[in-house]
DNA sequence: CCTACCGATCGGTAGG
DNA sequence: CCTACCGATCGGTAGG
């Protein structure tokens, strides 16, 4: 009947975490120290250290959180009987959507995740580069089922992942322009896109 | 005695600038070490000091290279009597270029500014949110002169970065891809989004 | 959760 | 350009 987790300490932790997760995208990793996130917590250094192992086990947490959460929702979007479009513009929506809701954890995904070590930095790295082949299937299909333009599929994802994350940016601008209005356009704006990458492409050739 | 010129020992800072980018590229500034660009170099540590005042001094360095690069282009182009896409394509073209072909300085003055020491921090901002007003601005004359379509300056501005900005995951892909195709591709697909000439003009023809 | 403290490593200096 | 070395700071431990 007792619970043996230690569920009283999960909450901390998650405190740690998350503060963690807003003192590594300020500072960075390496420059963000276990004094300030203790000073952040509200406790003394060492006391850090009975809620979680390292330093090192903080980013892991954040990266692949991150990860698990753009990976479950991928295979979550492929298991629907959308059509292509329709499942790219799911994905581009979440993406959004972790963007302006989870941006210290994104923004740390995104930008330290160099400083895991291994074998964390290459399970990420894989887990990475199998997030973009998947979306590169997506739209292979697409182009297949002439529901996309013949276009490039790596130029395609490039262009997606590249137009999320520049809203990294926009977080300056936040409050000029509504984010509702900003998730519309781009998701529109994208789709679009690729539909237009075909007459270029025609011409070339 | 009267001061030496240090003519000589110029070309030597240019070497440790030059690894000191691809180094802090690779690790960012805080995990690299003078130590480890000594070695690179081919010197001890403290010999680095007879050429350079601090490892602060290499990324000031650095990274205003990079911006006064940026910063000269841009004011080359609006003197220039192109028209408004004319000066995006340039702009575009001279963006993707420098990523090519400086990629370890654009990159860490991407990602690394923000550990530049005051004042330089602030004059490093500065310069950058000017950067991109000059763009705004050249897009609202594009839309008031009817060239480009009624389109919001600043998510044009912010695509146009975003997408070059993510060339730097093309590293990867390099050697699929032609360097001169992508460059095409990415300047008419950047700009056949905001233009109105290309539907006018397909009807003319 | 604290105080006390450690070994490692850092950027940088002194002096030749 | 080197050897020798310094103060500061780091992540983390011991012990209560």
């Amino acid at each position: 009947m007792a619970k043996i987790k230690p569920e009283k300490n999960t909450s901390k932790k998650e405190v740690i975490i998350k503060k963690a997760a807003s003192l590594f995208r300020i500072k960075g990793f390496n420059a963000a120290s276990m004094r300030e996130l203790a000073e952040d917590v509200g406790v003394e250094a060492p006391s850090l250290y009975n809620h979680i192992g390292s330093k090192s086990e903080l980013l892991q947490i954040i990266c692949f959180k991150v990860a698990n959460q753009f990976t479950s929702q991928l295979n979550h979007v492929e298991n629907t009987n959308n059509t292509v479009t329709g499942k790219l513009e799911l994905i581009i929506r979440f993406h959004i959507n972790m963007m302006l809701g989870e941006f210290d954890e994104i923004f740390v995904a995104n930008h330290e995740w160099k400083y895991l070590q291994e074998p964390f930095l290459s399970n990420f790295l894989n887990q990475r580069r199998n997030y973009e082949k998947h979306l590169v299937a997506i739209i292979e299909e697409g182009v297949k089922r002439k529901e996309l333009k013949n276009i490039n599929p790596y130029v395609a994802v490039l262009t997606i992942l590249s137009a999320v994350r520049g809203l990294e940016f926009w977080q300056r601008h936040k409050k000029n322009i509504s984010t509702k209005v900003l998730e519309d356009d781009m998701v529109t704006h994208l789709l679009k896109g690729m539909t237009l990458l075909l007459q270029t492409q025609k011409h070339k050739k």
